[in-house]
DNA sequence: TTTTTAATTGATAATTATTATTATCTAATA
DNA sequence: TATTAGATAATAATAATTATCAATTAAAAA
């Protein structure tokens, strides 16, 4: 995961912030904006929450990164990696990825629908280990 | 799709208000609590937009029907059927449902996690043939 | 390496939704 | 007769931005 080339080759400059945006999102699986702040203030403290704000819409228009929206969850972001299913626990509120394994299930709405897909958003919400 | 029998099965009463409700929801496909509210007023006047969200929560609860959660819609319901993916358009925001036919997800998914699942929510973004 | 320059960051409050409720008590009714 | 509806304002988040412009800097060119 080489976000420095990946950034370049959308043609975007490779800034610490950028770079730390992103590895914190990595970091953070799935995560909000008020969290990545928090967490790039500590390292860098001079960090504007616009700064975030910027990027984050940058990196989402780019493919770099993606929004991830659960209902009654902020606006979350993640890194752009394989398709996969959120599992959510009602409870703690954790979030679980679970990929799709062999199964393309982009694919397979797409030849249902004959037609091309955007986005796909899988929430599966439930009781986790711990929390039975 | 016998509201007032499954009204009195959850032990509620069957209120011309609650079976308006009902009849809203499932005329809409997926409607919102303000759009509820504006086509009850044209039956019921005095409709009370306390008495929409009284109901909508208790209906919720006794599963008749279901909240429906998309990114960037408001809060919306839906009568609870059969389980279905959500295609929305991304320029029109119309929301089409798509049975998944033979396949059981829920089933898929819970066998793979060996774990029950309480709500899946399948949201699929594109473009409808009308927006092209 | 140095220079150039186009892109990016920082500061910041101020603002805009808008969404979603809900309390409470009387009256009506299934 | 126990539920449910009506009235209603008042409220509570809370989430999400965003404008603007000077200062800084990453990357390319020399």
């Amino acid at each position: 995961m080489d976000f420095h080339k990946k950034l370049r080759e959308k043609g975007l400059k490779a800034t610490p912030q950028r770079l730390l945006i992103l590895n914190i999102i990595k970091e953070g699986g799935h995560i909000d904006i008020e969290d990545i702040y928090n967490k790039l203030k500590k390292i860098i403290p001079s960090i504007s929450i616009a700064t975030i704000y910027k990027n984050l819409k940058l990196l989402v228009d780019k493919g770099i990164i993606k929004d991830v929206n659960i209902s009654s969850f902020k606006q979350m972001y993640e890194v752009n990696t394989k398709e996969h299913i959120h599992l959510i626990c009602k409870k703690c509120r954790k979030i679980y990825d679970l990929d799709f394994g062999e199964i393309d299930i982009k694919n397979f709405i797409e030849k249902k629908i004959d037609d091309k897909i955007d986005k796909i958003e899988i929430n599966v919400f439930f009781l986790c280990e711990k929390c039975k």
